[in-house]
DNA sequence: TAAATATTTAATCAAACGATTAAATTATTT
DNA sequence: AAATAATTTAATCGTTTGATTAAATATTTA
């Protein structure tokens, strides 16, 4: 076997693989995929992704880890900055959220699945020694909240799950919403523009209910 | 090859397979599901699948059918019922789904998941004849609802998406929520429940919203 | 430029997998 | 009980698929 060079690669070829296989892994999942098919989205023969990545599974590990993290961490840096209110934390957490969202559209349903399918495994990987949701800056301020007798005194985490249900799940369900309703995916993008303005003034509501 | 009677069969031995079929299938989806691993779940010779259901594929077909008939239609009769007000179809549709989904938690990532591989052939299949999104009788009573000055003029399909959002995401992000907050299946569930009532609630702020 | 290294390809291997076959066993009918 | 049909199994076939190999081409280094 060949040894590649220490030096630092830009090597086109490995990014157009991992962009194809990104692609192609993303839309139809691990076993569904075929690294033919990858080769073939890439525009090479099927030795090279072995070559550089040595296997399906490590290739898969690379893409799905990126993905994963493209996914969740971002969450983290907001719900912890102890610079913001709790509303404000959640206008810029769903402004970026439902952004990202638009350009990756099908990342929901390939972590969940993958998370679904080995959830210690893969979260271990992102969050590895990072708090605890307990010990997130948000929380704290959610307590703060229901103990001052401002909101409803329910488990905090209904709210927090609210929020990500309605900025995620539309795009889960994408697929159904626009073949029912007969949108475009235009217009199911404009739909999702406009929920950046009104979830945080849902979520305010619930947290004004008696 | 062996003809089967026409006389309808009890045969535990065909129910037995198509059981472990639906638990493998639902679990890890089509691809990554092997015939011998339902076999061996169902505890017969892997030759028995194909005597009984001729192949992988068209057994897959009767679960992911039955499966998308559970998850979506029981939808149609309640937002369709005359006799109820909007609010009411609201608390029966979240009650009845949530029992549902407790009883079938990995429906929704199933059936979203095949959706999202083939939109068209599988929506069609379940949806064949039936009325259109906005031929529903709860549209119509969201329109009047707006009309009247009653709610905030957005468009009515951001409530219907954030009912199906609170209710089901739980359930597609719920090995990611229990590891990130210690919960297990059983609190899990008991939150779940909690929002049979709460789900109403949130929406009924939402639509007082001016 | 020549040698060494990296990249790319065609051909092929071995294992996994869906499917089939033919024979054995069990159940039903006459 | 004998004959017929249904059910179940072990063995195996042909493809598909991930991976490897060895050779060809391109690129870098000396």
């Amino acid at each position: 076997m060949a040894k590649k060079s220490n030096i630092e690669k830009n090597s086109s070829t490995e990014e157009k693989i991992k962009e194809a296989a990104r692609k192609v892994f993303t839309q139809k999942g691990y076993a569904a995929t075929r690294t033919r098919d990858i080769a073939e989205e890439a525009g090479y023969n099927l030795a090279l992704l072995n070559y550089y990545f040595r296997s399906k599974e490590k290739l898969f590990d690379i893409i799905c880890l990126e993905n994963i993290q493209l996914f969740l961490p971002s969450v983290i840096g907001i719900i912890n900055d102890e610079s913001t209110t709790l509303q404000e934390k959640i206008e810029i957490l769903v402004s970026n959220y439902i952004d990202m969202l638009i350009k990756n559209p099908e990342l929901p349903l390939f972590v969940l699945s993958e998370i679904h399918k080995d959830p210690v495994k893969l979260i271990n990987k992102v969050w590895a020694n990072n708090v605890s949701h307990e010990g997130t800056y948000m929380v704290k301020q959610w307590q703060e909240f229901v103990a001052k007798g401002k909101g409803p005194a329910i488990n905090p985490i209904h709210i927090f799950v609210n929020t990500l249900s309605m900025m995620i799940f539309p795009f889960i369900a994408s697929p159904l919403l626009r073949n029912r309703t007969g949108m475009n995916i235009t217009e199911f993008n404009k739909l999702m523009l406009e929920r950046k303005k009104l979830i945080p003034v849902w979520i305010a509501a619930m947290l004004n209910i008696k």
